[in-house]
DNA sequence: ACAAGTACCTACCAAAAAGTAAGTACAAAT
DNA sequence: ATTTGTACTTACTTTTTGGTAGGTACTTGT
């Protein structure tokens, strides 16, 4: 995992911060430029590494391991790694992710009605 | 404003990927560490400059600035300035800006339930 | 051998977000 | 004069996020 300089006011603020906002923790959660894309692709089920990396052409697969690994260990997302010929990792919401299945749309409704 | 470098890869790609996803676009305008914080304050009536100073302890006054700057500047905050004496600055929320406070529930409620 | 598929890891760099410090301007009070 | 209140601006630094390039490992097919 990337480097993190736990003294800097920045983290300290960061911290203190998620414990008095619930929108802020959630947002440290979801944020991002690839997070949201994955969560909300991963919403009509499970698929695997090659399927996401397709229907995010843009993505570099450095920030696609990442964000999928980071979001594993948030427990928004299960990885199920299957040992068949060729062997490939598949990614699926748990509960906590399905979660948010409406907070997502809410979010999603909200650009929609407001995009430019 | 800060200097962004438009024909970054980053900056192509953040563009991009907020034309094709609502929840990115919607991130966009109201993700970072100080912007939730003042959406959630600014719910329950306009605010003084000086009052958010005071219920926001830990923001620096350019984060402060630079913040409800971008958001009038995005259109989620009204800013009207009282020339009186001792002159103030008064923030309150936008239409637009209204039209978001079941989406902030929503996120906080999630974070709530799963904040440990 | 190479190419294509699977899914990564590492080192380094670029860009953006956030922080620090110093300063501005005005008025009123001491 | 200084201090306190109002609300900023600017220059620079630090930290974090995202990008680039090279590499790993395995299997199968040509």
């Amino acid at each position: 995992m990337k480097k993190v300089k736990e003294s800097s006011t920045n983290q300290l603020n960061k911290r203190s911060i998620e414990l008095q906002c619930p929108v802020t923790f959630t947002l440290s959660i979801i944020g991002g430029r690839w997070k949201p894309l994955l969560l909300w692709h991963l919403q009509d089920g499970k698929k695997r590494y090659s399927e996401l990396k397709k229907v995010l052409p843009q993505i570099s697969e450095k920030m696609l391991i990442q964000q999928l690994r980071e979001l594993e260990s948030d427990g928004l997302v299960n990885r199920m790694a299957k040992e068949v010929v060729p062997p490939y990792v598949e990614y699926s919401l748990s509960a906590k992710g399905k979660d948010m299945h409406q907070l997502l749309k809410a979010m999603a409704q909200w650009g929609i009605k407001y995009r430019e």
